[in-house]
This record gives C-alpha cells, structure tokens and sequence, in this order.
DNA sequence: CCCTGATTCGC
DNA sequence: GCGAATCAGG
C-alpha cells in the first residue's frame, strides 16, 4: 500500500483528531499501526504530546530468527475493500452538550467505518457484531453484523471505538 | 494481556 | 521513504 496524497491527507486528519495510530491504520487498511506512527514521523507532525520520557534505546542489532512461532499468525487486518464514510455518533454523546440552542448539524468530523453488513436485530447471532449504525428509532438503523468472535459482542474495528475510549480516558493524557 | 507512541535500521 | 521489530510505558 503507498501513501498517496489521499492517504496522507486522511493520516494529517486522523491523527490531528488524536486518533491513535492503530485506528488510523484500522481505517486507512492496508497499514500497520507502526506504518502510520512511521509515517507521522516522517511528516515531522508527531508532536502531539509526551507520551512516554525519553528514550535511549540502542538495543538490538537487526530482526533476529524468530523460534519457529508455530501458531503465529500475521494478521493482515483482516479484508477492508472499501471505506464508507457514515456520520458516526460513537463517541459524540460523551462530550457535553451545552443548553445553548444548536438545532444545526455538529461536523465533529467524518469517521470512516469498516463495511457492515446492516443486519437487523433478528439477524444476530452470537458472533455477529452487535454496533449499531445509526439511530435505533430509524428506519435506517441496523446493525454492524461482523464477525464478532467471543472475545465480545463487537467486530475488532468497533471493540476498539466501545472500549478504547475508555482505557485512553482512564490514562487521562 | 491489552494498549500507547518512539526509535532504530534493513530494505 | 517505508515499516517491522523493538522498546518503554500506562
């Protein structure tokens, strides 16, 4: 995957939201975290707060043979073919909302999602991933429907917008 | 164990 | 320039 300007631009965008890296590269696809994180630094745009003291690494000389990992799977992060663009309310309903009168729409910005499959409640099963999409008093509303495994109710890309907020709030930046 | 960003360095 | 491996830390 190459970063186009596209591609780039998306990254600028992301990362000066203060997504972390892994859910850019999540919703970039094609991308490891480190690939982003990478990049970032190249762009010299990787000024966004201390988050760990500085390091004085000089350590390892190169890539050393791995001990033959049997079961090591390389996840490519899973199959992405295409990015929607959906007005995600996610984590919208954690920022206060002022009493002031604001009928109009709020931007906040685009998230991009993974494809759903848009199932309907009756449509889950235990593996599905349980996201909503949208409002639930709409007709539009449906759910995500991914693979969800049983390490919870969400797809790998949603587990990460359900609980990710929280750890990165308990860390308190 | 999960995650975060930072750095190094072979490619 | 790119990004995996690695580190250091929450």
């Amino acid at each position: 995957m190459n970063w186009t300007d596209e591609r780039v631009e998306t990254l600028k965008k992301l990362w000066a939201e203060g997504l972390s890296a892994s859910q850019i590269a999540a919703q970039l696809g094609g991308v490891s975290r480190n690939a982003v994180i990478g990049k970032v630094h190249r762009l010299k745009l990787s000024s966004r707060g201390r988050a760990t003291s500085p390091r004085t690494r000089q350590k390892k000389a190169a890539t050393a043979a791995p001990t033959t990992t049997t079961t090591t799977t390389r996840r490519p992060r899973a199959t992405r073919p295409t990015t929607v663009s959906i007005g995600a309310t996610a984590l919208q309903a954690q920022f206060d909302q002022e009493p002031v009168a604001q009928t109009y729409i709020r931007p906040v910005s685009d998230v991009v999602v993974p494809i759903s499959r848009k199932l309907e409640l009756v449509q889950l099963t235990e593996t599905t991933c349980k996201w909503p999409n949208g409002d639930p008093l709409s007709e539009e509303f449906s759910f995500c429907g991914n693979e969800a495994g049983e390490s919870g109710p969400y797809c790998a890309y949603h587990s990460r917008i359900a609980y990710q907020p929280a750890s990165e709030r308990r860390r308190a930046r």
